[in-house]
DNA sequence: CAGGTTATCTTGTCGCTGTCAAGATTTGCG
DNA sequence: CGCAAATCTTGACAGCGACAAGATAACCTG
């Protein structure tokens, strides 16, 4: 409430903020926990009281990340998404798999410093219960996405399991590779080829063969 | 030659190979230019007349991690490859890939700090020319090695440079994703179970459609 | 409403880091 | 032989994360 008395009134959900922009701004390698303090205007103490200490805010962030990325992939909140979510089994179970693919690979790439704390960094403490439990709903939810496409064929667990994690492999391995700028040849691609680009690559992934011709 | 002098011989490959300990005992997030110069037995200021500063020498153990990447994928140097490369053509163009894609992860799981350092770190400069040939000559090899298999297919530029991509993807993301300890449900496994366990993902996302059933 | 307890925030400090500057030592070339 | 260049050391500085101790405000019990 009262944003200048010695008191701050919500300091921590002030310092997840300015750990957001100092996350977004300068990445996970330059993380100043100083100066996510002095970005909510605070001393450089401040943050022991709310966070453990650096670890422990960056993996309040990762798991706030994960939240995020769980509604992006579930449809909830996508990018490129005028797709709601009762249309997808319209759609078939196949083009809500791709679509929850490009939301995966779009989030890596818009958000991608955040990307790197959850996927790439051991900063955060994945021994943390919250974070745990966030991260392990967004995966649960895309394997069960994965699941349902191979459900009407009648396969094995073990081959079931092998499928879901093959296509989960694909769609983070291409999101990673595009991150970090590996994969150029598709990174080179201006805007409405790269992105077609990049939704063949997951339709080969999520169907095996490829979808037409 | 001379090891105790005040010239110390070869402080740069003697800064490379504890630079590598280093890394491998600490990881990238806590490796320490400083731990570096006291595992050589030299001053903390000497590294930097062989490498401009850390990200000097964390470039040049990611470029000579990449050389060894590259042998290890090509079956040069295969951890668990008793499969010589003439023997391979014999085995037919997929199971190549699989053995390549086999060494690709084990490489990410054996050397995982060095794995980390190449693929999830901002520290080396990509812009560096040798790094950037280093690692091209990696991915080039594999990709080619992807090409290969669905070489007799008669496909377009496009379909097979999507399927490479894929491939790839495929491999890197599960290998990511071991190496984070993120696909638990494969990890879990002991040890026969789980290396078959991922030669099976492989296999799925090679082929396309499952090998055998 | 009063007084003490607790939570919150600040200031100060420590050891460690990467980087720069200046000096010491050795090598090598003219 | 002697000077210049390369190599290594010492010293310093700012920034970092973490800890301790003190200042300030809020809360809570009576």
């Amino acid at each position: 409430m009262a944003a200048r008395s010695y008191h701050h009134g919500d300091l921590r959900k002030a310092l997840l903020d300015a750990g957001e922009v100092e996350l977004s701004e300068r990445g996970v390698e330059k993380f100043s926990l100083r100066g996510v303090a002095k970005r909510a205007g605070v001393s450089h103490a401040a943050p022991a009281h709310h966070f453990r200490d650096k670890r422990g805010l960056l993996t309040a962030l990762a798991q706030h990340g994960f939240e995020v990325f769980a509604d992006r992939i579930s449809g909830s909140g996508g990018a490129g998404g005028d797709c709601r979510a009762d249309e997808a089994s319209a759609l078939g179970e196949l083009a809500s798999l791709i679509t929850c693919g490009m939301a995966y690979v779009d989030f890596a790439l818009t958000c991608s410093n955040l990307f790197s704390l959850m996927f790439a960094s051991s900063w955060p403490d994945f021994a943390d219960a919250d974070l745990d439990r966030s991260s392990g709903r967004a995966f649960d939810h895309f394997v069960k996405e994965v699941r349902s496409v191979f459900a009407g064929e009648g396969l094995s667990e073990e081959e079931m399991h092998a499928r879901a994690m093959a296509n989960w492999s694909a769609v983070h391995g291409l999101a990673v590779l595009l991150l970090e700028g590996r994969m150029r040849s598709v990174l080179a691609l201006p805007q409405p080829a790269r992105e077609e680009a990049i939704r063949r690559i997951l339709e080969i992934a999520a169907s095996g063969v490829p979808a037409s011709i």
